[in-house]
RNA sequence: GGGCGAAUAGCUCAGCCGGUUCAGAGCGCCUGCCUUACACGCAGGAUGUCGGGGGUUCGAAUCCCUCUUCGCCCACCA
């Protein structure tokens, strides 16, 4: 039965047990979908490393996930939220390697098998741990279908793919130059190698004619490939250089002589126009050497050290300590022409930051042109939309300069490449094949296979069709595929999105989602990603257990609108999280308060259908209370729908703590306490109006909700929040007279407390007002009135004597009384001022509706408008003045 | 080098399909209150030439241009 509510809301005792009521009850699995019903509500959750631990951006990603996916629920959606974890191949082998190394030992030394076997002994472990913490902060996943992306069914996805898009002749293997990284010691895409903006440096190296007739300067970045260079090259009208094309140079240190090519690639413009082809070491010098016939020569190892059959000093020297080393050498014979300061955009690994290196390579590729064709028409016709929509043109420019893929990596994590070649020497087939080969289907021989494995994302991009059982024509695929919405950072937004789309669409030619929603990340103040590396992070279990996960998600939520940053300072938590913190103790008081006050006389609940409460019972306050539940109901909703979480999430926030906590628990508390009759009516309302509060806020705050949600009297036992109904909204209920007549009764009454602060009237100290106009509203709410201003109202016109005044917006004027304290000086003041506000306000409408351009341009109903402002202003400030006057005499 | 976004109270941000009670919210700050739900609270209050400059318009935080400063995406000028 009901517990008594601590006096002070502990999340941590009650979330927990919480989160497995609702798992145990299987709230977040979809049911088999009926036939006649509509289509379920899918989000496929970007799966989480599976060696990770959850931060802040996890956090925010899954936040808004969870409430997207929770909203949808009580909106009678069925709902699918797809949880799984990736295996994440580089950055899961460097975690192991890191934790061998502590051992003293490489992979090397243990070997492939060994090897995986501890990886995947290591992610057994760590697997879950993130999947724990998601549901820390309320993730309501469907966890019973959790997946991996090395699980066997994926796995066969993966090898499905890669068969039929060799099929179509849509993935080739070549030798090219792709980008390197020594310390991984494997292949990367363009999308893994980071261009960051670096200071270097520009050399202008002299290569001596052949023919002894002079030199010709080259300028490079990289004075370290000089080693590699099999040409150089200039550009074919550059009038300088015209005369030494076909002639050679001798290649310094080296001694090697090279020819002079003429190339379109080269810009006269930049440096000396001439420029030194390394064809094995630039993707540039790569295509000029192959329109050249310059062979490619190899000078660097695949870990970044120069190659080790060069003459000394350069054989095995470190990549950087060889460009230092070459210049130093240019120097000495005199051939460095100059240096100059230069910043040039370099690649660096994503997962270690190393400087990449542009090497020549024998790798995997997908051709891509074709897949983006269909991907980027989606995005054209509209099919396929982006929040914030700007990043759909980030999507458009990527699709449109699409270039191949390089999927090989020379890892031992991950999907290994299904490809197979045969050892007979005679035979030497290669074959792409979705089972694993034990001998040539061709000569029988023994074979072996593709050492690599596939990119991560090689599996990732097929995650909302692998996760559901594609290739395999399974019952979840045909319910939950297509799905709706991914929500993830724009950091992914070329490694996942636009490939799962491509995907999607060349498998199954569907897209995988129609909306792409891409939030913020977030950063320190000082507009720092949050990261480990730069000790900047804040732990959201860390949030969790000091202020709840409720507080976590409200800060989150509230703090950051459509496509902006989420800045919180991991130096002060208590700050930063202050929001969500004292909202929750505020809902949980006001609840407690609510709950504690049923106990008296009630009938059932004030709500469509079951109100039993005849209208004319209502008071205006009531009706108010009414009216603003069902605004508040009408403009979240939207809010909710239009993806502006943090305006739902304000809505709300103002429903409860101003209406209702403020105005409507204060008004009726003489009702509860029986001093005022009429307190069923108060607590059928408060209760529907609190409930209805409770729902609007569950997307965003789970856990307190319901724990207040299943106190509501008449729950029963099994009765959750989670699959409760969405309120309905009911255009009845919108009664604009009782917004207006009690914001009447609000402004009078602050208009008393301002006038009681003013002058610092004692608070326990009562005081006469008067108010010229004796509005009903007045009337109605006199009690309330009296006791929230502490005053005794009657009206007529402004009594002689002390006092404070104010003109309310209608034009009718306050008088407060204030025998003793009153400062007559003050008070002068206070109202010349609000008498010079005034001035000004009604001088500007004068100027204004003088104005015959503004007459005659403006639209009538604007222009009738500011006549009516101007109205209102004048019969306040003349109220204002003729007080003044009274103040003067007096 | 292209493209995009942001610059509004001390801080974090709303508002920005043009119209002065739209200059807002939360946090912080000031004043007074332990008023029997809440001091993580209640009541009252102060604070901004809406980044600088120019323009369009009867009227601009809101549209256009430009400058400055941050941030992001893309890019084979070695």
């Amino acid at each position: 039965m009901t517990e008594p509510l601590p006096p002070q809301y502990d999340p941590t005792s009650l979330e927990h047990r919480l989160y497995q009521q609702w798992e145990e009850a299987g709230l977040f699995t979809p049911h088999a979908p009926e036939p006649g019903e509509s289509r379920p509500f899918v989000i496929m959750m970007p799966p989480p490393n599976v060696t990770a631990m959850l931060h802040m951006g996890h956090g925010l990603n899954n936040t808004l996930q969870d409430t997207l996916i929770r909203f949808e629920r009580m909106r009678g959606r069925n709902t699918l939220w797809l949880p799984g974890t990736d295996h994440a191949g580089i950055a899961t082998q460097n975690v192991v390697e890191k934790l061998l190394a502590r051992e003293g030992l490489t992979r090397f030394d243990i070997g492939r098998e060994a090897f995986e076997a501890r990886v995947w002994e290591h992610v057994r472990k760590t697997g879950p741990v993130i999947l724990e913490q998601l549901k820390a902060i309320g993730s309501s996943a469907d966890w019973s279908r959790t997946y991996f992306t090395l699980d066997p069914d994926l796995s066969a996805a993966v090898r499905e793919a890669f068969v039929r898009l060799h099929q179509k002749g849509l993935i080739y293997r070549g030798k090219y130059i792709i980008n390197w990284c020594p310390r991984c010691a494997t292949a990367l895409s363009n999308e893994e190698a980071e261009k960051t903006e670096t200071d270097g440096h520009l050399w202008h190296l002299q290569y001596p004619l052949a023919d002894g007739s002079g030199h010709l300067t080259v300028a490079t970045t990289r004075p370290e490939t000089i080693l590699g260079d099999s040409g150089v090259a200039v550009h074919p009208k550059d009038e300088r250089y015209q005369h030494l094309i076909g002639h050679q140079v001798v290649l310094p240190i080296v001694g090697r002589l090279i020819p002079i090519v003429a190339d379109d690639a080269i810009d006269p413009e930049f440096g000396s126009g001439a420029v030194k082809v390394t064809p094995a070491h630039d993707p540039v010098d790569f295509e000029i050497g192959r329109r050249h016939d310059l062979p490619a020569i190899e000078v660097m190892q695949p870990d970044g050290r120069m190659a080790a059959d060069l003459p000394a000093p350069y054989a095995n020297a470190d990549r950087f300590a060889a460009r230092k080393l070459i210049v130093t050498e240019f120097d000495r014979l005199g051939l460095l022409e100059k240096v100059e300061a230069h910043q040039h955009a370099v690649g660096h690994c994503y997962r270690c930051d190393t400087v990449v290196e542009p090497r020549l390579s024998e790798q995997w590729f997908v051709r891509m042109a074709p897949l983006a064709r269909p991907a980027l028409a989606a995005y054209r016709s509209g099919e396929l939309r982006f929040i914030p929509e700007r990043r759909g043109e980030e999507y458009a420019q990527w699709m449109e300069n699409i270039r191949d893929w390089c999927i090989s990596r020379q890892l031992w994590w991950g999907h290994r490449i299904p490809v197979w070649y045969c050892d007979e020497p005679t035979c030497g087939a290669m074959r792409v094949s979705r089972t694993d080969l034990s001998f040539c289907p061709a000569c029988g021989g023994p074979v072996r296979q593709d050492e690599d494995v596939l990119d991560t994302w090689f599996s990732s991009w097929l995650v909302p069709m692998s996760s559901l059982g594609w290739p395999a024509d399974t019952a979840d695929l045909a319910s939950y595929f297509p799905g709706d919405t991914l929500v993830t950072a724009p950091e992914i937004l070329f490694f996942w999105v636009a490939r799962m789309v491509m995907a999607a669409l060349e498998f199954k030619g569907q897209l995988p989602f129609d909306t792409v929603y891409l939030h913020g990340t977030v950063r320190d103040t000082d507009k720092r990603k949050m990261s480990k590396s730069l000790g900047n992070g804040i732990d959201p279990l860390d949030v969790v257990r000091k202020y709840g996960a409720d507080a976590l998600r409200y800060t989150i939520v509230a703090g950051m609108s459509v496509g902006t940053d989420l800045i919180l300072d991991p130096e002060d938590l208590e700050q930063s999280f202050a929001p969500g913190r004292n909202f929750a103790n505020k809902l949980w008081n006001a609840g407690r308060f609510l709950l504690g006050n049923l106990t008296g006389p009630t009938r059932p609940l004030a709500g469509k259908h079951r109100n039993t409460i005849k209208p004319a019972e209502l008071l205006l306050a009531d009706r108010w209370i009414i009216a603003r539940c069902e605004a508040t109901v009408v403009e979240a909703t939207l809010a909710y729908e239009r993806y502006r979480l943090n305006d739902a999430a304000a809505l709300v926030y103002h429903f409860i703590w101003s209406d209702l906590a403020d105005w409507y628990i204060e008004q009726i508390k003489p009702r509860l306490y029986g001093d005022q009759p009429g307190g069923d009516v108060a607590r059928a309302v408060a209760c529907r109006t609190f409930e209805i509060a409770l729902q609007l806020l569950h997307p965003v705050m789970p856990f307190i909700t319901e724990t207040l949600w299943k106190q509501l009297p008449g729950r029963a036992a099994d009765a959750t929040l989670v699959t409760s109904h969405w309120p309905q909204s009911d255009r009845r209920a919108m009664d604009q007279a009782a917004l207006r007549d009690f914001g009447l009764v609000q402004e009078l009454i602050s208009a008393i407390r301002t006038i009681r602060a003013e002058y610092k009237v004692p608070p326990g100290q009562s005081v006469r007002v008067k108010a010229s106009n004796a509005h009903p509203a007045y009337e109605a709410e006199r009690a309330t009135i009296e006791r929230l201003s502490k005053s005794k109202l009657s009206f007529g016109a402004d009594p002689s004597g002390p006092g404070g005044s104010a003109v309310l917006t209608d034009g009718s004027t306050l008088f407060v009384s204030l025998d003793d304290v009153i400062d007559l000086g003050q008070e002068r003041a206070r109202l010349g001022q609000e008498a010079e506000r005034l001035r000004d306000l009604v001088a500007a409408q004068i100027r204004k509706l003088g104005n015959q351009q503004f007459v005659a341009r403006a639209p009538a109903d604007v222009v009738a408008k500011e006549r009516e402002k101007q109205q209102s202003w004048s019969d306040q400030l003349r109220a204002l003045e003729q007080k003044l006057s009274v103040l003067g005499a007096g």
